[in-house]
DNA sequence: GACTCTTTTGAAAGCGCTGTCAATTCAGTA
DNA sequence: TACTGAATTGACAGCGCTTTCAAAAGAGTC
């Protein structure tokens, strides 16, 4: 059957008391004693249980990580940072997603309400009224990915998009002598896509040009649904000093597939950049300049920032600011390959 | 503060165990108190606590989803899976990736010797000798990915490799009229690659035709490596009849880039097919001829078995093996565009 | 009305652990 | 030897819940 506290205590001749206290405190105890406990410890394969060691310290040990969704490698590498920083840090980490029927709030209020989680970290990429208030409810800790939550009390990991749209868009205006950039982004709520876009605008303008209206796109980051709209405009798109700016890889992959399908050659006829540099961006041909997204640094920063807060809840906000780096590659012209 | 159910009591001046009983066995409790209880529980936003609950009833309604690694979109997609028939079963999902210095004995240990899981599902890929006495440890249901383990006690779930090499490798050699195949696998010891690469020998064989040793490689699944192997023998490989069958579509896409950048076309001079279906083989050019493997429904299935064991521990064991599907695209020769 | 049987309820034990508090032991000192 | 304070230990309450057991309340019968 299952090893108790008990078990050991009576196998090493102690109290209980002593057993938790080697356990927890291990200094209080003499090392005659601690080693006879550790002994039977051993012995017997002993693990405090979790649920017995939750309900007296009101903690658990377990941090979630909550994501608009599962799909695709942007996740999965958030994902794995976390992963590994959790198991790091002495953590669990339960995985949640949001899709499907359950919607965010009540989500957060299952996994907090029944205390299954000493605290969690959140990804919210749309631009959602009343987060503020959401997040207020609750009383755990809760890190904000790609979001800020300007209220100092809660910490957040963030990609400088503009930073990282910036150095695109000037690599191409300046490097590449861009003439007009088309920005096929992802929904209009998704506030990366807003960010993005503006830089490039302010790009454009600085050079005394304008990203015109008609240039923009909005999407779903899809492969498919780029692949159809640049099917009906690449022709019109193509022209010398004409870029294309897709929100993410997938989409960048789309526009130079219908590029080529469409006759055209990228990048003399079209270049075509993409954001997030997953595994495609260097598997297309040409392989895709884009910006770097330290991915699953996000998910280790954010579960680091949870633990740090969890380990002192009084520390001030912070929020991190991640750094992505553009790589260029070669469907923006000729360029170094990686 | 946090609300406990004294206070649900309290406010429906009834005892604690009446609103324990309206929570677990309500029919045991008259409809007027019922109605008290649970009107006290919506006022107050009651939510048991998951470690008194769990302390008392020996479960914590948490699985945990162990795997090799958390990279990529294979993965990304099982997690996927996992996580949406786990909330459908009302179980909380923890994964964990034995990636790292953590061994996944002491990974399994940790997890079910805290009591902290119910169950687990684990998806070994690598031969291991010992598993069935590794797992034979554990009392809690354990659910095997992508291997077998006939010991009867055991659900498992698993891809038909056979299935679904058999089908490639005969759509090659009877529609394509393949003369000679090149195996690039995974690395020896990883089962899927043995069962796929003994399904190609066998279809050579039946044709009368044989797969040389020397067409055989074992790589790591990774883009780079395959495509530094075809740097190095695409010119040797490439002729009339001849097929690359990678064994994922990362690997594959890199033989073909190493196939286009050597100068030779795809598939007309050497033809490439993949395995897996994940997002990249619709997007290489061209796209490629692959077999889809059902990622997410694995994930699913695997916690569905695991969830009807914890159900009823007495079921007998089940393996449920998934068929691939042939996905022909145009990468092994003129073929339907999908 | 007294009795039985059923339905409904509450008191209390206990799940495995931590932490408080008091008891015990052990040095060190007078 | 007696006395003190520090080091070490054990008894026990209690975390929030479920569940057994017995008591109380209704319902039905003679």
């Amino acid at each position: 059957m299952r090893v108790s506290i008990a078990d050991v205590a009576k196998r090493a001749n102690v109290s209980i008391s002593t057993v938790s206290r080697v356990l927890n405190r291990r200094e209080l105890v003499n090392e005659k004693t601690r080693e006879r406990v550790e002994q039977a410890i051993r012995d017997l394969d002993y693990r405090p249980n979790v649920f017995a060691r939750g309900l007296m310290l009101q903690r658990s040990e377990i941090v979630a990580l909550v994501l608009p969704d599962v799909h695709g490698e942007f996740y999965s590498e958030i994902i794995r940072g976390a992963n590994i920083q959790a198991r790091e840090q002495g953590y669990h980490l339960v995985i949640s997603s949001s899709e499907g029927p359950t919607d965010m709030g009540s989500l957060l209020e299952d996994l907090i309400g029944r205390s299954l989680v000493d605290g969690l970290a959140v990804m919210v990429s749309e631009q959602t009224k009343g987060l503020h208030r959401l997040l207020a409810k609750f009383r755990v800790p809760i890190v904000v990915l790609d979001s800020v939550v300007e209220d100092g009390v809660h910490d957040s990991v963030v990609i400088d998009q503009r930073a990282g749209a910036l150095a695109l868009c000037r690599h191409l205006v300046q490097a590449r002598g861009a003439k007009r950039i088309i920005f096929v982004g992802g929904p209009t709520t998704n506030t990366d896509t807003t960010a993005r876009l503006q830089a490039c605008a302010e790009v454009l303008g600085e050079a005394g040009l304008r990203l015109s209206p008609d240039d923009t796109y909005h999407l779903d980051f899809q492969y498919d649904s780029a692949f159809v709209l640049a099917g009906e405009r690449v022709k019109e798109w193509a022209g010398e000093g004409h870029f294309v700016f897709a929100a993410n890889d997938e989409m960048a992959c789309g526009v130079i597939d219908a590029a080529t399908a469409a006759g055209l050659h990228v990048p003399q006829d079209l270049a075509v950049v993409g954001f997030d540099d997953t595994r495609i961006a260097a598997m297309t041909r040409p392989p895709l300049t884009t910006v770097r997204v330290p991915m699953s640094q996000m998910g280790s920063t954010a579960i680091e920032l949870l633990c740090q807060r969890l380990a002192d809840p009084q520390r001030s906000a912070t929020c991190v600011s991640l750094r992505p780096e553009l790589i260029v590659r070669e469907s923006c012209g000729e360029g170094q390959r990686d």
